[in-house]
DNA sequence: CGCCGATTTGACTCAGATCAAGGTTTGTGG
DNA sequence: CCACAAACCTTGATCTGAGTCAAATCGGCG
């Protein structure tokens, strides 16, 4: 054990139909041939070390990515400088969409963490879809989804008070973790506080003392990063998903 | 002249290939033969009035649509019943996306002011893909355009402050005014107070009170409605556009 | 002409930003 | 193993941009 070089198996190649995120990612949904062909076209995932740029603002767009492992953040760029996160990606989750417009992307994409990515040549891809009927489907239906969660964030960004926003950020971490069969209610955040407050729109301090505020309320336990929910509900009421209590 | 039904020459039927919105619309860049493959896909003109609604946030998504004349908004719709608009589409622009994920919409669309709209029923779009190889590239192109400009709007909506909203609206408008060769420097809103001020995450009266500011500053004159653009330099600056002066 | 919705303006208030320390954890090199 | 630095996180005090509330004004339109 000492003299063998260490592999991480994260960064081997596995084929779709054999990764375990393969109802969360691009394959949900295909049938076993189409996976073979879409296995073809999948590269070997690619190792990105923390603070690596998977791709950046203005890169020709050349693939569509898949995290397997880690955690891949996107930010946009103001002429200005100023950078929004807008997305924080998870394993099984897709980037990259945002190059499909003009052929270059518009935003940036830096690891959280070392992290595995899967890439799908876009010239590749594109061949492909002639021949897996249901490829171009799964595009729309990718595409679809990205453009829902932006509206989501929209929503949380213009409407929202702080408080509200924070509670929104738990309950979407929750439900990623569940979907992963991860425990929904304790988890570590993949990213620092500073993060979280450029994505929801506010100040790290803030950040800090809402989490000590929900602490304190006996909604969460917070330790570091690691989150502990106790009380999931107040949560969804806070964000207006239940009417009344309970 | 007064016995003849008044028409409204909106919504009569043209071809793709005729119509002057080719180079902003889904057309853009496809050539003749596409074209005329498209047209037959492309249903009559739809016309909606004032506050109608074209589809609601949990319609089953049945076709893509393209804004001929008028305005249309597009607005994500909380748990708790507050609205957020995620957009505002002009001729030529397209909408109807947010639905390709689950296959239902996820915000409301509702006419600004009566507006024509063409139909692009997804089955016969579908179909279409597979024997015009152009037709898919176009819609990643669209999709793209759309995750790209949420992206935007994300920015403005995380990181500026009224004034470099206010400003960065009035050039978005400016630039999609150019870009239908209308005057850039002189146009309508098509859209309340109220509704901008949704869209920009503030209250009316802070709207108000810019527009009274920058007509104060002599950087645009305002109306009521009607806006013109008196030193577009200064706007650029306010946003960051442009590094020093001039 | 008079009503109604849209817009503007003024006065006041407050959620959350900013400023300023201080504490804690992690990593690094000697 | 320890000293030290660099991130990262928390907490308190203060400030302010923009929201809220209230009221006046404007513009259409029946």
């Amino acid at each position: 054990m000492s003299t063998l070089k260490r592999i991480d198996v994260n960064h081997l190649k596995v084929r779709c139909l054999d990764c375990n995120l393969r109802e969360l990612c691009f394959p949900h949904g295909m049938d076993e041939d189409e996976l073979t062909n879409l296995d073809a076209v999948v590269d070997q995932p690619k190792p990105i070390h923390k603070n690596d740029f998977l791709y950046r603002d203005g890169d020709e767009t050349v693939a569509l990515y898949a995290v397997r492992s880690g955690c891949v953040k996107t930010m946009a760029e103001s002429p200005n400088g100023e950078e929004q996160i807008v997305g924080f990606h998870m394993p099984g989750e897709l980037l990259g969409l945002d190059g499909f417009g003009e052929g270059v992307h518009t935003c940036n994409a830096v690891a959280l963490e070392t992290s595995s990515v899967c890439e799908l040549p876009l010239d590749k891809l594109e061949v492909l879809c002639h021949s897996v009927p249901g490829l171009q489907k799964q595009m729309r239906r990718i595409m679809g989804k990205e453009v829902s969660s932006d509206h989501r964030l929209l929503l949380l960004l213009g409407k929202m008070t702080s408080e509200e926003r924070l509670a929104s950020f738990l309950l979407s971490l929750s439900g990623r973790m569940l979907e992963r069969h991860w425990k929904e209610d304790e988890f570590n955040l993949m990213m620092p506080r500073q993060d979280i407050a450029n994505y929801l729109g506010m100040a790290v301090e803030t950040v800090s003392r809402l989490f000590a505020s929900f602490q304190n309320d006996r909604i969460i336990e917070v330790n570091r990063r690691h989150i502990t929910i106790l009380d999931m509900d107040r949560l969804k009421i806070m964000v207006g998903e239940c009417e009344s209590g309970k």
